[in-house]
DNA sequence: TATTGTTATACTCTATAACTATA
DNA sequence: TATAGTTATAGAGTATAACAATA
């Protein structure tokens, strides 16, 4: 289908449709291993970074504290995670993964790095590259309202 | 707030929380003018472009077609837009902009100006130039499914 | 038979409000 | 007073299914 130039200078559009597209992707690429993508975004951060308090990632994701409980509920129901409170902070869940929490998240992380490398196949590696850092770049000074033009 | 390498490096969580930013500004631009961005999308096209068939927006907009009804629905309801059946095909909806609409869209059409100016304030001409060639060519290529090489 | 559009309905994701406990 | 987490509830956006009209 032809893009209308109206919509190809559209930052909103483009962005919009284009990550609605790799949302989709993921999804597909997610459900044989009943996942949600932010259920493998948690997941993953766990595998990398190691265990995590519950809060954080209501900024990571951009989402409220409801959300996560419900995300995190879902994980511990299938012994992926459990939460355990924080010494330090009696009100912190602490999140650790599983060994069976690490072993879906390793069978995920191929299928999601598949969707990347083939959605990523249309352009260059230099394209990609020079196209992430300036992403990067607007997500890093939106994210943090101290450098943003737009007042909340 | 930083992102750990491994976000940095994941163009899905890239895409998805760029475009969740993006998307929330366009909405809180939007909202004094009682529109949301698809209504601002249809009526957009209908300025720039001229009467459309309804269905064409179900591509455009990567929705369903009951879900375009209701937003045809709802600018019929404010007078934004109005519909006829086309002469050749008394299937298809033709949708008109109204004087009405045609006002509306292009106070909104200010708005939506200003944030995507402001939200590519971070970076420069030439950075955003170059990012979006990419993304543009990322969507042409996934949304016609010929040239993709994920297969639905 | 296939397509356009409508209606009724349900699902998913997310948020708001009220609460408990901890700081 | 402020923060972390939970629960109950509601909303926004979207999709599915069944249908009528037209091709």
């Amino acid at each position: 289908m032809d893009i209308p130039e109206e919509f190809a200078n559209n930052p909103g559009y483009l962005l919009g449709q284009t990550t609605k597209i790799l949302r989709k992707y993921l999804e597909d690429a997610l459900k044989p291993l009943n996942l949600i993508t932010h259920e493998y975004g948690l997941l993953r951060v766990l595998a990398v970074t190691g265990p995590m308090p519950q809060h954080s990632f209501q900024e990571q994701f951009g989402i409220d504290r409801t959300s996560v409980t419900a995300i995190v509920d879902g994980l511990e129901k299938r012994a992926y995670i459990y939460k355990d409170k924080s010494k330090d902070d009696k009100r912190v869940n602490m999140l650790y993964l599983t060994p069976k929490g690490k072993a879906v998240v390793a069978r995920a992380t191929r299928r999601v790095h598949r969707v990347h490398r083939e959605f990523l196949e249309p352009v260059s590696e230099e394209e990609w590259e020079r196209a992430r850092e300036v992403i990067l770049k607007l997500l890093i000074a939106h994210r943090n309202p101290d450098h943003s033009r737009i007042r909340p």
